[in-house]
DNA sequence: CAGTGTGAAGCGCTTCACAGCT
DNA sequence: AGCTGTGAAGCGCTTCACACTG
């Protein structure tokens, strides 16, 4: 019982206990990809390099080839890439190839932000609802939505099958947020509060500490 | 209390202030860093170890005396760090021991919220200027702040001696902007367009993509 | 003892270099 | 020739293990 469980948010690999079959793809990897598949969406030509993907994205070309390995064959030796194709593997094989549902919780500021950012709907994220405990907020619309007491997050996760929750509430709320997202049934977490919350290891979560990134630029200013 | 300072001529990996030299500290120290940092504002015990530190973070324990050590000597064997004192040192080695300029360009919805989001003021990051190109929103008021037009950044930069821009504009005018901060002498960027941004060695540049965070989500909640 | 500081081992991501395909 | 895919080398961050300290 005291057998505190060792959580290693390191750890990020996409990793399947009891399925070591399972393909590995590093964490940095799938972030590249993903800038990647942007490239690939202004690409002008209808073949593309890797060298030509290194260099818009800022990388090694042989970094862009491995990246690549990890999820298949692409290529065609001599000729390099075919965007569109490769576009459209890429897609499907990150699981991007259908909308996903998100709720957001917090109708604060940044909130207010996330729900109608384009970026998300471009890219197939579609934020089913918004919740909110402050009483003044419950009940009045937001951008197009009608702000949700927190307290029936779980009928809408249920109902709306919403697989990721954004997390736009103060530091102090975070956990508790987490904990009912995860009890409703989310197994995926963008949290933008600056705490690192502690979750089970099945649940995935990304951190977007707004604030960290200001201060290594600090340090950065401070020593360079 | 002065405590030992690694002072042997040997030492080159501890970093006092202005001494030029870049990628000593790993990124991710000082990112972790920062967030023992908060931590140490959370604690309740005058003294905390190093495994204390580790189980709030997250992280491992000889992680967190590693990270440290990049700075100096701090804590006290059989007992631990002295908060208030390890607090203090790390602020001033990380140069967050004062207050710092940073202008906003681009007065959407994402500008708007990061204008005022609490977490910069808490942590000495000043907004003193929001900047837009567009006519309708040059000139109004927003959230306390004056939009001012793109144009008249650089005088802004230079009065207000601001370090730090951050860009919260579509991906199209992302790489303008960030050349017209650098322009203007700003030596730190804290990028939200989704674009890899090309910028001079002597440039620091921070990116936070949403989108990106949501999409290895995405491949997570296929995959897992 | 409890806990730090650190050399050394471990490990994983990045880069190189080149065989092989077109 | 041009370019991919990949084994192997390179390199840097993480973890271990332990001497040492109050």
């Amino acid at each position: 019982m005291a057998k505190r469980r060792a959580v290693n948010p390191k750890d990020r690999r996409t990793r399947r206990p009891n399925m070591p079959q399972s393909k590995q793809v590093p964490d940095p990897t799938l972030l590249r990809i993903c800038r990647y598949l942007r490239i690939l969406e202004r690409a002008e030509e209808p073949t593309i390099s890797s060298a030509a993907i290194a260099e818009a994205a800022g990388v090694n070309a042989a970094q862009v080839r491995k990246d690549l390995s990890f999820f298949g064959e692409f290529g065609q030796p001599g000729v390099g890439y075919d965007v569109e194709q490769l576009h459209a593997s890429l897609k499907q094989l990150m699981g991007l190839d259908r909308e996903r549902e998100v709720v957001v919780v917090g109708a604060g500021a940044l909130g207010s932000a996330l729900i109608n950012y384009p970026g998300f709907r471009e890219r197939g994220f579609r934020v089913v609802a918004v919740f909110d405990n402050n009483p003044a907020k419950v009940g009045h619309r937001l951008r197009g939505y009608e702000v949700i007491a927190f307290d029936r997050l779980a009928d809408t996760i249920a109902d709306e099958h919403v697989s990721i929750g954004i997390i736009a509430v103060p530091r102090a709320a975070a956990q508790d947020v987490a904990d009912a997202l995860i009890g409703a049934g989310v197994m995926g977490i963008l949290n933008f509060a600056p705490i690192t919350l502690k979750v089970p290891d099945e649940v995935t979560v990304r951190n977007v500490d707004l604030t960290l990134q200001l201060e290594t630029l600090s340090y950065h200013l401070e020593v360079d």
